[in-house]
DNA sequence: TCTTGACCTGAAGTGAACTTGAGATCCGAT
DNA sequence: ATCGGATCTCAAGTTCACTTCAGGTCAAGA
């Protein structure tokens, strides 16, 4: 197998991981570009794929594609990304990654100490009032603006 | 203000902080119920609040609400379930979070190892071969409110 | 009684991230 | 030249957890 200078469709998917489907989805998202041959099939250049890796892993920590798409525009336009352009964009996740594990735990915590008591109290569970719904577990709640059930009464008992 | 023995669906909404289209949608999935006035109208007992609070809950830690529905029905029939019944239920969540926490931590460490390098190289990088791809964050978060672009932008200015 | 706000149903819409399908074209190997 | 697998486009479908809308009914206070 020859090294090609540039891939196919199936050759970055095969590569990558990520479906010949997704590519396509992803250049109409304008997160990837490929040029084209005269007969219309795309032709990827090498680099596409450490950019569809990033995606991948970005999308994995839980950013949308339209973060993802606004992190790549930051790249160097018209040269090829070095590693360290690749190292500045990546260093973020550290952050947001602390942070995902902060709340998780802190979660964990408040559970512990709800657990005892099996109340779920409306009122006065940790769990039930979360002021850090924002930081996110995954598909979240769409819509809740911060409302506070703060009328909230406990059951009897 | 009455204490009421029934709750109206607004009520329950005020308290409970969940939209009335959305307790409507619970009760289509099975996860909670109701009983009817003469006017068609829904009124609620008051330990769906609990019940309420149980499904918001587990719906923050990633849970779909099929699975939610499926733990509900381990609760006991015909009676009002104990403080002891919710405990239950409730302690399966302390080994999904931390389940949930040890994916994360080995995401982190393995970004520590590839910040280094900038390489986001598809073979030999850490990032780009999760194994656990199914354990992971969940259904795949969908959007994270406090996310923007400028967390993953970084200072980079 | 009237009025107004709360409530009802069923259907359709939303958004994220893709996948699937139909129908047609491309291109590399024999 | 031919064949079949790979690709193409565009539209529509999928899942999840809801929301929104249209068109009508209920119920409680003045």
């Amino acid at each position: 197998m020859v090294v090609e200078r540039y891939l196919t469709i199936g050759d970055v998917a095969r590569r990558s991981g990520v479906a010949p489907s997704a590519l396509r989805f992803y250049e109409e998202r304008g997160l990837i570009a490929a040029r084209r041959t005269g007969g219309n099939q795309r032709r990827y250049e090498r680099t596409t794929l450490r950019r569809v890796a990033f995606i991948r892993t970005a999308s994995r920590l839980g950013l949308t594609l339209e973060q993802i798409g606004d992190a790549l525009a930051t790249l160097p336009d018209g040269r090829t990304p070095t590693a360290a352009d690749w190292r500045l964009l990546s260093q973020s996740w550290r952050s947001l990654l602390d942070e995902r594990i902060a709340v998780l735990e802190r979660l964990r915590d408040d559970l512990d100490s709800c657990v005892g008591c099996g109340c779920l109290s409306l009122d006065r569970c940790a769990l039930q009032n979360p002021d850090d719904r924002a930081a996110a577990l995954g598909p979240g709640p769409r819509y809740l603006e911060g409302d506070s059930p703060s009328d909230v009464v406990g059951e009897g008992r």
